[in-house]
RNA sequence: GGGCGAGUGGCCUAGACUGGAUAUGGCAGCAGCCUCCUAAGCUGCAGGUCCGGGGUUCGAAUCCCCGCUCGCCCGCCA
């Protein structure tokens, strides 16, 4: 378990602000905010005192204040404007936190390791395509949540359901196998496995709507295997397989690999989906139409059209929902917690699921992150449609533009040390530029905010690191000193200041789910050093050589561990 | 028609769950800063009916209601 230097400053104020409180007859957990550093550093409004204690909120603070007497940790205490403010003892914060940093290094802001296994399935993406940048929010959402959860301790396992049923891939298939190579026009010009495939599928599909001998045959290949023609099933794994090979790469070159890859077709073959159905058939909500099974979920919060959830076809073969349940009940056994990383649009469908499981009485449950579409400025994506913006064509642009900057400043560097920088800052600014959003913001997709490299931006902090690497390359061996006397400059203590949060901005962006905040956190540790880089001289300071020193390499673990939770590469120069 | 989510300067965005002090940053714009640790940087200026209207409250971007706009869903598809 790492140090939070904050955390002393909390508990001594919740200590000797809840003792003024039962000095005057209120007995209540103490709640305080943290306002804006110009003002304090920790405030408690004593507004909602007012009815309680029958006085002014001001003369509530006056009276608080006069209560309690400054300390070692807390220098300052005040009344204003109906609050009661808190100012730390900076010298202590300045020792506390660069301490617990150098000794702490990379481990610093981690978490207690935790017993509670997570399976996080993300991605899953419909094997039909090349990964698009409208698909992609999805594996960075889940990477970054599995780095944050893992920084935070929890032994995370990252999975990929691979849909290898149902009709898009068996047309998939049917089109690989069928339509002449003469007659497809692959997304692009590259050898790329998926790049060429997908050119079969949007084929498949037009000749699907034109043709009827085409629509007979498809048919008849997906009767085949929804009656589970191993055969057939196997050909349609094959063929997603070869398509799933393309869009790992992809994921790959963003630095999202996940650990394990689940076949949906696994419960088909296993029983599993087929034991949901007959579990589900024996509930008191499942009800019948025409050899078709549902459950009537109206008692479940779910009315209207969409109550009835359909767990096999009048056939009695099993839908997508069932099959997802017997994954689902595949994950309970392999974990504790379990997080899905879903598209808006399957909202209904885990609410279906998560109904479903609990007729079956399943006391677990998954827990899901949803995010919206990314749409062009022209509409929504479609591979079906070709209207889209490849991941692969994103990546290679935002590289080749990531190169034209290394090289307009560093000619010194050989080719190959410019390609591997520029890779690390191209796959970066796509990262941070995705997952800075909220997740349930609608996002439109434009090249020019894609690739930007300035301000709020990954090259921004990542471009910080290298600043401390270079300074610290420059320094040679040094001896850290921690002497708060020596680290008086305004900007030195803002940095500190912005170190500090941390451990805290690391909890918040795992046990909360709240990703986004990395992002801005990141922004801010870089702001705050590089305005400290540009007013405070480091290098040949003198006596505040050694703190100021010690200072960058604080500054360069947290610049460094803010970077892996985001998955961003932390080039030592650029 | 019903359900879910979003709406914050020209553009993007934090804050909303847990109401509280002058609403956070960035991009674009304007004006400055490289005899000094990489200017992918720094400083300053300008820019706001927090979608609209009611309500609750000492206090609302935040909570409640009504409406508007956008996205998604409402298949025996996946």
């Amino acid at each position: 378990m790492s140090t939070d230097p904050y955390e002393p400053f909390r508990q001594e104020v919740r200590n000797i602000l809840g003792e003024a409180l039962r000095s005057m007859g209120v007995e209540q957990k103490v709640e305080f905010e943290t306002p804006d550093p110009n003002i304090a550093d920790m405030a408690f409004p004593c507004f909602p005192l007012a009815k309680v204690l029958r006085k002014a909120p001001k003369a509530i603070a006056d009276e608080l204040a006069a209560k309690i007497a400054p300390s070692a940790l807390l220098e300052r205490v005040w009344a204003e404007n109906g609050y009661l403010n808190f100012k730390v003892n900076g010298d202590h914060l300045v020792k506390d936190t660069l301490g617990a940093i150098i000794s702490e290094k990379r481990d610093y802001g981690a978490g207690e390791p935790k017993s509670c296994r997570v399976l996080l399935e993300h991605t899953s993406v419909n094997p039909t395509g090349p990964i698009h940048v409208g698909r992609a929010r999805n594996p960075l959402i889940g990477d970054t949540l599995a780095r944050c959860l893992r920084k935070n301790g929890y032994p995370v396992t990252t999975e990929y359901l691979v849909n290898d049923v149902g009709k898009q891939v068996v047309l998939l298939t049917w089109g690989v196998e069928h339509v002449p190579s003469s007659e497809v026009k692959p997304a692009s010009d590259r050898q790329k496995v998926d790049h060429q495939l997908v050119g079969y599928y949007q084929r498949a599909n037009e000749l699907l709507e034109s043709d009827p001998e085409v629509e007979k045959q498809v048919a008849e290949m997906l009767r085949a295997f929804e009656n589970g023609d191993p055969l057939v099933i196997e050909k349609v794994r094959a063929t997603t397989e070869r398509m799933l090979d393309g869009i790992k790469e992809s994921l790959t070159r963003i630095g999202v690999v996940l650990d394990q890859y689940t076949w949906e077709s696994q419960f088909i073959l296993n029983g599993e989906a087929r034991q949901v159905v007959e579990r589900l058939k024996l509930s008191p909500y499942a009800h019948e139409e025409e050899g078709a099974w549902y459950l009537d979920l109206s008692t479940f919060g779910i009315h209207g059209r969409e109550q009835n959830f359909f767990f096999t076809r009048s056939d009695g073969t099993t839908l997508y929902t069932t099959r997802d349940m017997a994954y689902h009940l595949d994950k309970f056994k392999r974990s504790d917690l379990m997080i899905n990383v879903l598209g808006e649009d399957q909202k209904l469908g885990q609410a279906h699921l998560l109904a479903a499981l609990k007729i079956l009485c399943e006391e677990k449950a998954p827990e899901c992150v949803y995010y919206s579409f990314v749409s062009l400025p022209e509409g929504r994506m479609s591979t079906r449609k070709n209207v889209v913006v490849y991941l692969d064509d994103l990546i290679d642009e935002a590289e080749d533009r990531a190169f034209e900057e290394v090289r307009k400043r560093r000619v010194d560097l050989s080719e190959e040390k410019m390609r591997q920088i520029s890779r690390e800052i191209g796959r970066g600014a796509i990262r941070f530029n995705i997952v800075r959003v909220q997740a349930e913001k609608q996002l439109t997709f434009r090249w020019e905010e894609a690739l930007n490299f300035e301000g709020n931006s990954a090259p921004f902090v990542q471009y910080a690191h290298a600043r401390c690497c270079s300074i610290l390359r420059k320094a040679g061996e040094f001896t850290h000193s921690f002497d708060p006397r020596l680290l008086n400059e305004p900007y030195e203590r803002r940095l500190i200041r912005v170190l500090a949060q941390y451990p805290a901005t690391v909890r918040d962006c795992g046990e909360r789910r709240r990703i986004h905040l990395m992002p801005v956190y990141a922004h801010e540790v870089a702001s705050a050093l590089n305005q400290f880089y540009a007013y405070v001289p480091v290098l040949r300071s003198g006596e505040h050589q050694n703190a100021r020193l010690t200072l960058v390499e604080a500054a360069m673990w947290v610049l460094r561990g803010s970077l892996d939770c985001l998955g961003l590469a932390a080039p030592e120069e650029m």
